[in-house]
DNA sequence: TATGAATGAGCCTTCATTCAT
DNA sequence: GATGAATGAAGGCTCATTCAT
């Protein structure tokens, strides 16, 4: 082994306990909430010193973000990637859909995270103005639906309105899901809900 | 005076400071978020002190809990009689969204806390299993949409899922219009919405 | 007992507690200094919990500044008496001498709280630019030289230069003798200093 | 290049960081007050690793005396050779008061880093009771007054209570000077002062 | 009933010190 | 010798809850 060798592992051991704590925090939020986390739990889920945290992290809000940064950003682009190897935007739509239930149903603990954590106060949206994970999700869902309604695929309807109500659905059946212990099935509410947000609850008209 | 009268008067007086501390729980629950308000906050609020809150509720939770089953029962209440008053399906569902635009324009707190304090934690959800005050607004909604079924006005969608679709889109654009600070108009997202909900998104079919 | 003395008698409770804490608060600091004094410490001291400290004073940097306004005061107050007791200005140097010997040898922990913790950091000056207490004794001692040198008793000396020479001198012996434990007898060097104070340090010119 | 110069070479460098470290922390000591100073704001002012001051001293303590040894010795030494170049006692006073003067006025750090940080425990006088840096200038003030009153140039006064009335003095100046802002004149004082010391308070008599 | 002073368990964060490299 | 990442003990402060009045 040589020296570059030996600092290449050096960086990656350097980054090794980041990334645990990061993993950690994340499950451990998830799993007990925000406040009742204690930095002493995360640190010993992530086999470090208490210390240890606040060599990475500034403090407990901090850690917070940090791991909603790296949890969405990590999620964000194995979605994309997904998305767009689908040519309709149908199959958008359904992969889009299908990326999730399968995400939350292998990692219940992630949806909690993101249904529930993510919104604890207007104090944390008031001390960081720019945080804004969902925002993303949003923009990104608001790109898919522009570029439909583009190809004719899609009525003109309002875009914002449209995420609106495919986000909002989503979260909401997945903090059910998660917070009514899995009682019931995500591939099957998932198919039906989106048959309504395709053909809509009026009675379809013969012709 | 009678004994009789006086009895109602003392009850009325119990109930005084009881309602005082919910009405000022709600309000600070919802201002600050369950984790930032302190008990003293409530109490100096209703302008009772610390220790007769102790006198009405067991502890802090307790407290938490018996605010949104006041504050849903009372809501859930007003909310029937409106759309009792109304007659056809769409007249009605018209009514329920329209009901909940002007209860959270008007007092936006509210909005904040069915959407957000409500969900605080799994270790809420698991103290309190029965404790299930968004149930009370599903079922609600669930009846409604049956009846609509039964009624030929609403093709054979899946009850379940178009209840979590209806209520999880209007929680969402509640979140974002209070926690974004209105930055957009509630009453035109609701029209658009509702027609995507009617129509669904595909393009309509020339007949 | 009737109402009025009730109400006095929970007055004196109310600042029973108070008191205990300066005074715990004032020998503890002198015995162990600031920064290796804990608050429960002198909570310990005072026979109160922890968390009542936190209701007769912000933060313990707040109870170290009134421990010392408190104490100040009362001892400025009693040597004013004193000094203004005696008529000419030899008898009251002499009496503003002799009280701070007696005082600090019946409690040597004074001395050192006045003579080492009040000057502990400039972040403190500049965190409370108007806490000088020891201006305080300084100007007093100013007020006094000038009295003299009007009444022709004092030559015309700078009063600055005095009350410093006096002060400085006056802390530097306590100080010494408090931490060197008491090694030298405080009311013989007092006596050997007033004189050099008194006719100079040259030898006196016969004439 | 031998043997003998690379090893002279190897005790400089050795010697280079554990100067480096002092100077560090003579500076930081007295800018920031022993207990706000970090070892690790030593470490980054001396450009070495933190882990690096503990190969040259025992702990913070350890580096704090070493600190105030040499810092002393240096300028003891200093002031003893140009105080042994003047002739008479008078010329040697005011030797001793014009080079701390000048020292302090250059590097008021030094200052408040000897009339403070010096004192800051009986704690620490209790761990180190041979540690008395002090009492090295006062030992050298005693001896320059016994020569003095040998010489017949100064009345037979108390040494110790002048050396303290002489150290007391200039340090309660500094002390004052440094903390509030060099607010006054040092060299103005000093003169006055000078003049108090050696023909006292009283009116002078006439003859 | 009502009060509010008192309690004390609990937790985030700092930083002197160690030790593997 | 030199490094600096890692450690973990320690303590100031908060606040839900109690209880004497």
């Amino acid at each position: 082994m040589n020296a570059r060798f030996q600092s290449d592992k050096v960086k990656q051991k350097k980054h090794h306990k980041r990334t645990a704590i990061i993993e950690a925090a994340i499950e451990t939020f998830a799993k007990k909430g925000f406040h009742k986390t204690k930095i002493s739990d995360i640190a010993r889920a992530a086999d470090v010193a208490d210390g240890t945290v606040y060599l990475y992290f500034d403090n407990k809000d901090d850690l917070l973000i940090k791991s909603f940064d790296e949890l969405i950003s990590g999620k964000l682009n194995e979605l994309k990637k997904l998305v767009e190897g689908e040519e309709t935007f149908l199959a958008r739509l359904t992969m889009f859909f299908d990326y999730h239930v399968k995400l939350f149903t292998e990692k219940p603990y992630i949806a909690r995270f993101m249904a529930i954590e993510l919104r604890q106060s207007t104090e944390f949206y008031k001390k960081f103005p720019d945080y804004q994970p969902i925002k993303r999700y949003l923009n990104y869902l608001q790109e898919l639906i522009d570029e439909a309604k583009k190809e004719g695929n899609l009525r003109d309807v309002d875009t914002l309105g449209l995420s609106y109500l495919m986000f909002g659905t989503m979260d909401f059946v997945l903090t059910e899901w998660s917070t009514r212990e899995q009682s019931f099935d995500l591939l099957d509410i998932k198919d039906k809900i989106v048959d309504i947000v395709r053909y809509g609850m009026y009675p379809i008209r013969e012709h």
